[in-house]
DNA sequence: TTTACATATTGACAACTATCGATATGTTTT
DNA sequence: AAAACATATCGATAGTTGTCAATATGTAAA
């Protein structure tokens, strides 16, 4: 038994700004330029963190236009737990 | 709001070998030298793998002789699960 | 009181990660 | 078509992490 996946999954949690931004899309979705203004991180920085998260399918995003919008899997909270479950 | 003891806790559980502490430690206390026989790691990354389970708090340790005991929080999914409602 | 054993610590190293400036890409506006 | 804008990618760098050989520490057995 191998947990690639779910170590990908919890290594996109073990960080600061992730959990931030995971906070800030409890709201639902939200334009990266809003993220933006809302964390203390440069431009490339946040694009290198919301990869993190799509990748780990715990966000999904939307092209509209210039801009992106994303927003936290609807069963973010199971899936993460479908996660746990697997071990413990 | 900082998200420090959190962020500690996932980067816990972001790593194959300690996931799969984790899941040994699932049917009970096993002692470090049992741990070490089931996992292909040398000792002294076993022994800085349990550090880091102990530091998160998802792991007790007890000492009797010269053999450590460790064992799983009874409360560890609720513990994870506390963590994670704190901003999903 | 040696010797053997279980575990922790140290030190070194390679791999990975977060960060940001510079730049590229793609879209809208003028 | 040019300018302005939003986001992604690249390249570099500092800091972190996983790994293990060597060694230290502490305990039990001979």
């Amino acid at each position: 038994m191998t947990y690639r996946e779910d170590v990908k999954l919890f290594k996109a949690l073990a960080d600061q700004n992730r959990l931030q931004i995971i906070e800030l899309l409890h709201d639902g979705e939200k334009c990266a330029c809003v993220l933006l203004e809302e964390l203390n991180i440069a431009q490339p920085t946040l694009s290198h963190h919301m990869k993190i998260l799509v990748d780990a399918e715990l966000v999904n995003y939307r092209k509209e236009g210039k801009w992106m919008h994303y927003s936290l899997r609807d069963d973010a909270k199971d899936y993460i737990l479908k996660s746990l479950e697997k071990f413990i």
